[in-house]
DNA sequence: GCTATATATGCTATAATGCGCATATTGACA
DNA sequence: TGTCAATATGCGCATTATAGCATATATAGC
């Protein structure tokens, strides 16, 4: 498939959308580990993973494993055309979005020295 | 289906974004009628009708009549982030892209005063 | 009215996609 | 080596999208 296409593909869908929003909405450059975003976005563990892997297939993000963590990050070799995409997604506004970064806050707000250091910890989120 | 996620869907296929393309390439305020899509891009008329469908259901395009004739053109309500998503495609660039604007610009000059005058001419464009 | 042309759409088979569950893999640590 | 926690993945099922063909709709002109 033409790389274009399954940029906007991995793009079509609302969960990825607000995986890359997340990570579009905070800047570290070391990234956010998937138990994060599993508490912040309340979703099943399978389906974050599966999700950040089409996005990193697709060419959006990068992975950086750490330990038993892996920190997913927008990916720092886009093509010109990706980061304009990019950053027209920040100005895409909505709900979702909103409530997906307030918990995402909430959730680094329990990082050690900028390292995630607790398992999935829904409960304390919610 | 929410906005965000249905306007990126329907940028997630080929033809698609050719069809995207081709009306960005042009800077007609009219538009360009179906059958001169039809034969810049060498596809069957109703996948080029079906594809402009969706992605004048999903925002991105307008179309007028003119007697038998359509112009789709892209849409003069987009919202700021759609903007900047179409700025972006114009970086974007592909074999087919350029193969496509080359064709669509031979069959635009068969145009009489502005205006779309001839059926399909595939075999007069190829 | 009838005909011709441009465009849209109903239908079906096929393919692609997403979800949920269970399980596999990987690394840390004892 | 064994266990535990974090992450990834194989599989079956339901849903959805796509291609192709035929046909319907709409407009112009006679």
């Amino acid at each position: 498939m033409e790389p274009a296409t399954q940029a906007f593909k991995a793009l079509a869908d609302p969960t990825r959308l607000r995986l890359l929003k997340a990570l579009l909405s905070i800047e570290t450059h070391r990234g956010i580990c998937v138990c994060e975003l599993v508490d912040a976005l309340g979703l099943p563990q399978y389906q974050v993973s599966r999700q950040l892997g089409q996005l990193k297939g697709a060419g959006w993000l990068q992975s950086e494993r750490r330990g038993t963590w892996i920190y997913y990050r927008v990916s720092a070799e886009l093509e010109p055309w990706q980061t304009g995409v990019l950053t027209a997604l920040s100005d895409l506004r909505g709900e979702s979005f909103q409530a997906d970064e307030t918990r995402l806050q909430r959730r680094l707000a329990l990082r050690q020295e900028g390292l995630c250091v607790v398992g999935y910890e829904a409960s304390a989120i919610t």
